[in-house]
DNA sequence: CTGAAAGCGCTTACAG
DNA sequence: CTGAAAGCGCTTACAG
């Protein structure tokens, strides 16, 4: 029974293990057994509850004397009084605690996002906790649990797949979308076109014909969309692709460096673009493991732009995503959502290639 | 006086505007505004709601008939409740959500020990918020805050400084230190010597005899620690150490790689140890500008092994540190902390040293 | 085995 | 300008 409450009940639901020992004894309610609750400081300051939740949630205005607040100001800080958050959530029936959806809170670019968002929502006085999709199977419906026990107000989804926006559907007025599989459902997404179309024209541009793929093997559909931006750029240019030049890889190190090198032994192309600046990185091990020259023999171009890019040698070409102006963009858009209980329309956000220097015109011949 | 609030209540206090705006309005208590509670369940399955309450939270065993603990379960799924998290909180007076403090949410290394630590705690059914202490000044306040005003039950805090450790004195109970400035403070710790000694015994027996020093220029003790260690490892061996063999930088990749070619230019060391491996990158970076080759003319080991550590070229030989470890570690231990109001005795975690293409003899002459 | 009732600490009409 | 009181949705003795 218990492990089939786990399923369908929230994970912030109390009664197991050390939870157990955690529950109040009658004396006590946590680690602050003597914590202050505000009819102490209206205690203090000889003043009623109700003064003193006026004046510390600042709707004093007009209704309680500034010599009262005062007081009451100056009690509540020399007591060091902290109203119970759970006491005013219960009360005003939401949290102030966005969640962060993210595929792997590991990789930089993520890590980014994180930090803008954060950023941004501190400003309303929220907090974000982030979710790593990847190391948990049943997030999507601890998410939705989250949001129905009230214990999140709100949760940026970044590159949700299929299965989970299902998931997730009925808690979608409280989810912002970024990159999602269904770009309706996307409340955020990259101009991959643009970014694309920069890319392309900048391969041509050196005089490359031949231009390889080296794809993130992921089932989001940004990298799906990615690939046909490129391709139909090939298109505009007139030039033609193999399916022979193309190969995935996840972005483990090794099993992508073992990819990379497999692409390249047979490689006839002579410039390479990856999904992701992590897998141009395997692309660099391999070349160097065959000997082959970047930019020499091949040009490589990465995405995302992450610091790694200018850590590799030779410094690497990529496209950078506005990753602290998506955070930002994120939460405001999210808390709109929330509280206005409509979306506002998409927003788009702008690619910039950045070239450095693995990119050259092709090898003479 | 709405600023002067904002220093001494968390961030999570109510009242300002978008908060305001999703303030509840008699009929409505949030964006679920039909959302379910225990009295209704119990209503719709005909029993009291201590009953349901009972059931849900798994302390039925031996006081609700198996009949009514099966009726019950299944009019809580066919309804979709979800208990009212706050109302939980309020009630039990913890929350169960632990926060983790670390210098920069960015860094892949904090990553690492982010996922760790979200992992042991879902196990507890806790779950992990994160805090950036770098781009957010009033951290260790905001951290009291929340511990305070019960949000959090616990917090992780890696590698703090004096002054929030005196900040963080009031909640120190509820906190478990990562190389914290005062070794005894630690709750978790690296064997910093055996590392250090691990990294000079391999640049003796390479057979190094001038041996630099790239340190991070942060005020973490971690740092200074880990000169100390190679120095006092240096001394044993009978090598000497030169001021000028030594130079700082932050991780921020363009000073750091300026720091690393002043440093380099003036070189008369044949190997070079770096308190991180981003710090180690810049070096890479800083050779390549100067044309000095790795491991040929100079040696490098790094600190941390980052996945960056394989994509630098040649690969970098670095000292690893057990992040999984750590993170459950600390988990487990914040927990007992907590909860048993007395801290286990410190944890040392052991370091490896990753041998790869970085390091090899010194150039002849 | 089950239910009625108290109470966690707040916020907010409402009455003065 | 201020206070008494209701109630948010739970958990948990306590009484049957």
């Amino acid at each position: 029974m218990t492990s089939s409450r786990k399923g369908s009940i929230t994970a912030f639901h109390a009664g197991r293990d050390i939870a157990t020992v955690a529950a109040p004894r009658k004396e006590s309610n946590g680690p602050f057994r003597d914590s202050l609750t505000g009819v102490a400081v209206a205690k203090a300051a000889s003043v009623s509850q109700s003064t003193v939740s006026l004046v510390l949630s600042g709707k004093a205005a007009g209704r309680v004397s500034a010599a009262t607040q005062a007081l009451v100001e100056e009690t509540a800080r020399r007591l060091g009084y902290q109203p119970n958050v759970s006491a005013q959530m219960l009360r005003t029936g939401m949290a102030k605690v966005l969640a962060l959806a993210v595929p792997n809170v590991k990789q930089p670019y993520f890590g980014q996002i994180f930090v803008a968002a954060e950023l941004a929502a501190r400003e309303f006085e929220y907090s974000v906790i982030l979710i790593d999709t990847t190391t948990d199977p049943g997030w999507a419906g601890r998410l939705v649990s989250m949001l129905r026990s009230r214990l999140v107000a709100g949760c940026i989804v970044y590159a949700s797949d299929g299965a989970s926006e299902e998931t997730l559907r009925p808690a979608r007025r409280q989810i912002l979308f970024i990159e999602a599989e269904n770009p309706r459902t996307s409340g955020i997404d990259l101009d991959l076109q643009a970014g694309m179309r920069a890319v392309a024209n900048h391969f041509a541009a050196l005089g490359h014909k031949r231009i390889g793929y080296f794809a993130a093997e992921y089932p989001k559909a940004t990298f799906k969309r990615r690939f046909r931006a490129l391709l139909a750029e090939f298109d505009r240019l007139g030039l033609r692709h193999e399916p022979e030049w193309q190969a995935s890889a996840s972005f483990e190190l090794d099993p992508a460096t073992e990819a990379a090198r497999r692409l390249l032994e047979k490689s006839r192309f002579t410039a390479l673009f990856c999904d992701d600046d992590l897998l141009a990185a395997a692309v660099y091990r391999a070349a160097g493991q065959l000997g082959v020259a970047i930019p020499g023999q091949l040009s490589v171009v990465g995405f995302n732009d992450l610091e790694l890019a200018r850590m590799l040698h030779p410094e690497l070409t990529s496209v950078a995503i506005p990753a602290n102006a998506i955070g930002a963009i994120a939460v405001d858009r999210l808390l709109r959502q929330v509280q206005q209980k409509r979306a506002a329309p998409p927003y788009v956000a702008g690619l910039e290639l950045r070239l450095r220097a693995s990119t050259a015109p092709p090898p003479a011949g």
